[in-house]
RNA sequence: GCGCCCAUCGUCUAGUGGUUAGGACACCGCCCUCUCACGGCGGGAACAGGGGUUCGAGUCCCCUUGGGCGUACCA
C-alpha cells in the first residue's frame, strides 16, 4: 500500500529492511555460571536447527550480568562446547553485561512514561511481605507499597530499584509453540523489579531488551522459562515492542526421573568429549531426546535440519540414557574413516592425559589405521577404540591379565610351543595362511580351534578379548608375532623346567 | 502454600476419534563364530487411576495421583 512506502525507505538499512524482517532470528543465551551443561547444548541444537531449517540466524548471547557467578573460563567452555558440538553462531556474541547502560536506558523510558516506578522497601520489609502473603495463602509477591506512592516519601540514604508497574487484573496469554495457550492471570503476576539499586539490569529486563534489539523472531528455550514468558511479555507490552514467537522445550531428567546428577548425564559438554563421544552423536542422541520426526532414530545433521520443525517437539520431560548415548555413539563409530578416528583418538589420549596411550598411537599410525576397521564394530566410545587398540604398541613382555592367565596353564605353553614352530615355517604371514596352519594343528591336536586361539590371543595382547586373533597376528607383525609367543613358551620352560 | 507445565513398553518415542497400539535402546532366546563385538532371526514388555463426551477414546473435557518448573536486587 502507498502509505507504507515511505516507511520502509526511510528505516535504516540495517536492521529493518523487509527482507531482514521475515529472516527468522533465534538465539540461544546460556549464562557463563559452570561448564555448558548438556541440556543448554540441546537446546542450542534445536535453536541451531530451527535457524537453518528457514535460513535464517542463530545468535549467541552470553547472560553475564550476575558479576557474582560469572567467569571467564565459563564463557569460554560455551564458546568450546558449541565448537566442539558443531554448532556454529551467527555474528559476534554478545555479551549482556556490555549493554546495562541501554537496559537502564530502558528502564528510565519505563519510569518517564509511567510503566515503572522506583521502590525503596528494604530486604526486612520484602522478606516480610513474602512471610505474609505465604501466611494468607497467596503468591509471595510484592505488594505494590511504592507502585502509587509519592516519591516525596522516600527514606533518607536509600538507593531504590526500578519495579515494572505489572497490570493488576485481566490475563496475560503465552501463545506457546510447544506448550500452546498459556494463560497467567495478572493478579499472580507482582510487580517485579526491572532494575537494581545499584543500576544493573536484572534478567528479566535484560531478555527483552537484548531479543528486541537483536531482532529475535523466536525463541527456543527451556521450559523454566514458562512462567518467565509472562512477565517478559509484561515489559514487551509496556515498551509497545512486538512479543517473540516462543516455544518453550521440557528440561532433561536424568535417568531416575528427578534432576539431573552428575552420574545421569548432569554434566559439562567437555566431559562427554572426554568419555569418548563423537560430536555427530551427541546430536543425534540429543535430536531425539524431546524431537521427533516419525519413526527416525539415525541420522544426519543435514537430513535434522531438513526435517526440523518445532511441531516435532515433545512437551513431556525426557530422561537422559547414557546406553541408548553409548549404542548411537556405537554406530557412529562404525561408520567413520579410520583416519577421521584416529584423529580424535589422538586428541582424546591427550586430553584425557593418557601419555603412553598418546604416544603408541602417534608411533604406529599406519598399524592403527589399517586395524581400525577391526576395532570399530567393537567399541562404544573412543574411550574403548584406545583400549583395544593398545595391542598394537604394547612393550613386551606383555603384563597379562587375570582372565587371559587362565589361558595360559602348562598345557596350553606347550601347544603354543607347537604353534611357535609352524608359525615359523611358514612362507607367507597372511590371515589366510596363518589361519589355515592353525586349523591343521587343531585338526592333528584334536581340539577345536578355539583351545589353539585362546592361548595365542592371551600370549599376543594378554587379554581374552581382542579382534580376530589371526587378524592381530597381521597387524602386528611376523616378528613381534613370534616374539610375544616366545615370552610365554619361555616362561613355561622356567615354571615347570627347574 | 500459590501459580504454571507435563504423563504411551524399564528408557527414548510414533500415534492428532475407528491401529492386532508401531519403531529404537536395553533385556531374553536362536543363528553366525577363534574370544568379544558387529550382523541376522525371534520373544516378553506400555496407553497412571477414576469419571464424563461419543456409535466408538491412547487421542477431547473434568477430577485424582505422580513428576517437573517458577515463586530472588540468580539467570
Amino acid at each position: 500500500m502507498r502509505w507504507c512506502q515511505p516507511m520502509v525507505h526511510t528505516r535504516p538499512i540495517s536492521s529493518n529492511s523487509s527482507a531482514v524482517m521475515s529472516q527468522v532470528v533465534t538465539r540461544f543465551a546460556p549464562s557463563p555460571t559452570g561448564y555448558l551443561h548438556i541440556g543448554s547444548a540441546r537446546t542450542a541444537l534445536f535453536n541451531w536447527a530451527y535457524a537453518r531449517k528457514t535460513g535464517g540466524k542463530m545468535l549467541l548471547r552470553v547472560e553475564d550480568t550476575d558479576r557474582e557467578r560469572s567467569t571467564e573460563p565459563a564463557i569460554q567452555a560455551i564458546y568450546d562446547g558449541l565448537s566442539w558440538l558443531g554448532l556454529e553462531w551467527d555474528g559476534d556474541p554478545v555479551l549482556q553485561f556490555g549493554r546495562a547502560s541501554r537496559h537502564a536506558e530502558i528502564a528510565e523510558e519505563l519510569l518517564a512514561s509511567g510503566h515503572a516506578y522506583r521502590c525503596y522497601c528494604s530486604q526486612e520489609e520484602l522478606a516480610q511481605m513474602r512471610e505474609t502473603a505465604r501466611a494468607e495463602g497467596r503468591a509471595p509477591r510484592y505488594n505494590g507499597y511504592w507502585r502509587d506512592r509519592d516519591p516525596s516519601e522516600a527514606p533518607e540514604g536509600v538507593k531504590p530499584v526500578i519495579r515494572i508497574k505489572a497490570p493488576q487484573q485481566g490475563e496475560i496469554v503465552v501463545n506457546d509453540s510447544v506448550q500452546g495457550k498459556v494463560v497467567f492471570q495478572s493478579e499472580h503476576l507482582d510487580d517485579f523489579i526491572i532494575l537494581r539499586s545499584d543500576g544493573t539490569p536484572t534478567y528479566m529486563l535484560a531478555v527483552v531488551v537484548d531479543d528486541h534489539d537483536m531482532g529475535v523472531t523466536h525463541i527456543i528455550r527451556g521450559d523454566d522459562h514458562l512462567t518467565n514468558a509472562a512477565r517478559q511479555i509484561v515489559i514487551y507490552r509496556a515498551m509497545g515492542w512486538q512479543v517473540p514467537g516462543m516455544a518453550h522445550i521440557p528440561l532433561i531428567h536424568g535417568a531416575d526421573g528427578a534432576k539431573l546428577s552428575k552420574r545421569h548425564g548432569a554434566l559439562g559438554v567437555k566431559a562427554y568429549r572426554e568419555m569418548g563421544y563423537l560430536p555427530e552423536a551427541m546430536r543425534n542422541y540429543l535430536a531425539r531426546l524431546g524431537w521427533s520426526h516419525e519413526d527416525d532414530e539415525l541420522f544426519s545433521s543435514e537430513q535434522m535440519i531438513e526435517w526440523f520443525d518445532l511441531d516435532g517437539l515433545n512437551k513431556g520431560a525426557a530422561r537422559f540414557d547414557f546406553v541408548k548415548l553409548e549404542n548411537i555413539n556405537g554406530h557412529y563409530i562404525r561408520q567413520s574413516q579410520p583416519d577421521y578416528l584416529y584423529e580424535v583418538m589422538v586428541s582424546t589420549a591427550e586430553e584425557v592425559g593418557r601419555a603412553e596411550d598418546h604416544a603408541g598411537l602417534l608411533a604406529n599410525k599406519e598399524t592403527v589405521l589399517s586395524a581400525l576397521p577391526e576395532l570399530q564394530p567393537r567399541a562404544k566410545t573412543v574411550l574403548e577404540l584406545i583400549d583395544l587398540a593398545q595391542f598394537i604398541y604394547v612393550e613386551r613382555p606383555l603384563t597379562v591379565d587375570a582372565a587371559a592367565q587362565k589361558h595360559l596353564g602348562d598345557d596350553s605353553r606347550s601347544l603354543l610351543a607347537d604353534a611357535v614352530d609352524v608359525l615359523k615355517g611358514l612362507n607367507e604371514w597372511s590371515v589366510e595362511s596363518i589361519d589355515g596352519s592353525m586349523r591343521t594343528l587343531a585338526e592333528q591336536k584334536g581340539l577345536k580351534l578355539g583351545k589353539i586361539a585362546q592361548p595365542l590371543r592371551a600370549a599376543l595382547t594378554g587379554r581374552t578379548v581382542s579382534p580376530g586373533i589371526f587378524e592381530v597376528m597381521v597387524l602386528i607383525g611376523r616378528e613381534e608375532s613370534l616374539a610375544r609367543l616366545s615370552d610365554q613358551t619361555q616362561d613355561a620352560a622356567l615354571n615347570t623346567g627347574t
